[in-house]
DNA sequence: TATTAAGTAACAATTATTGTTACATGAAGA
DNA sequence: TCTTCATGTAACAATAATTGTTACTTAATA
């Protein structure tokens, strides 16, 4: 299935951002993760409205972290880009009231609810921080 | 996302078709489902295959169980649908050899592989005929 | 032999992110 | 002030997966 990749590589530019000292133009960012400016505008414009990250226009404008990566969660990133579901598995509309399939969706729903609460729970552990430093590379 | 619906559709119709006693054309699987019947074939397929169900041409052909509910589980036809991520957040490819980003990745990669192994083993802990007896229909 | 139904190929529809172009807006510098 | 830089958006094509559909082949049986 098509995958969503904004909280990969919006953690990736977060991280750079804490490195890099000043702030980063979305062109900056763009070549980092490869990709587009205007990909890099759209997916940090939502944590900008979340007060995550704030963006200034013009000369030596560009992105800067608004909090320490130390108070900010992948939960709290992942929630930012919308709390749509974490699952590639979706259940059938209920057209006509069969209850074999109520019953099927009832389980299914139940199971994943139980694994996504897990994943959440995980993604609330773990600051940027703590990311950063993973491999070496000490933040604030 | 798109989400996958083959899960939620294929164990209705396996636990239709146990109560249905003889066997049931994909056309009438389709009426049951809200789909087309070529559709229908296509996902069985997947199941025939790994030897869940067979298929019969002709008069009075059509689509049975070939083995009892009680010895299938949830995670046999999850992986009969082909092992595909349960997971619509994907990851970055690493092009650029960052350590930043192969940070990112491994800490997502870790936890969602946490996630998916709880998904997982619930399935496994839960048979069709479980399913089945969940609202009052009994299976053999 | 006609009919029934699976098997399958081929392609359009759908639906999400991603990629891209174009342009408006605002801030800083010369 | 005027030019340049960079965000902010709108609009639309590209992509990638399931789903929907048509058309045809194959096999079984009445």
């Amino acid at each position: 299935m098509r995958k969503d990749s904004r909280l990969s590589r919006v953690l990736h530019a977060l991280i750079h951002l804490d490195h890099h000292g000043k702030p980063a133009t979305s062109d900056d960012i763009g070549k980092m993760l490869g990709t587009n400016p205007v990909v890099v505008r759209r997916t940090m414009a939502a944590l900008r409205e979340q007060g995550y990250v704030s963006a200034v226009k013009g000369h030596n404008g560009g992105w800067s972290l608004a909090r320490p990566l130390s108070d900010i969660t992948l939960y709290d990133i992942h929630k930012a880009l919308g709390d749509s579901s974490v699952f590639t598995i979706g259940l059938t509309d209920e057209h006509n009231n069969c209850p074999i399939e109520h019953g099927v969706n009832n389980a299914l729903r139940d199971v994943m609810h139980e694994a996504e609460a897990l994943l959440l729970a995980r993604f609330k552990q773990v600051t940027l921080a703590n990311l950063a430093s993973e491999f070496g590379q000490h933040s604030v």
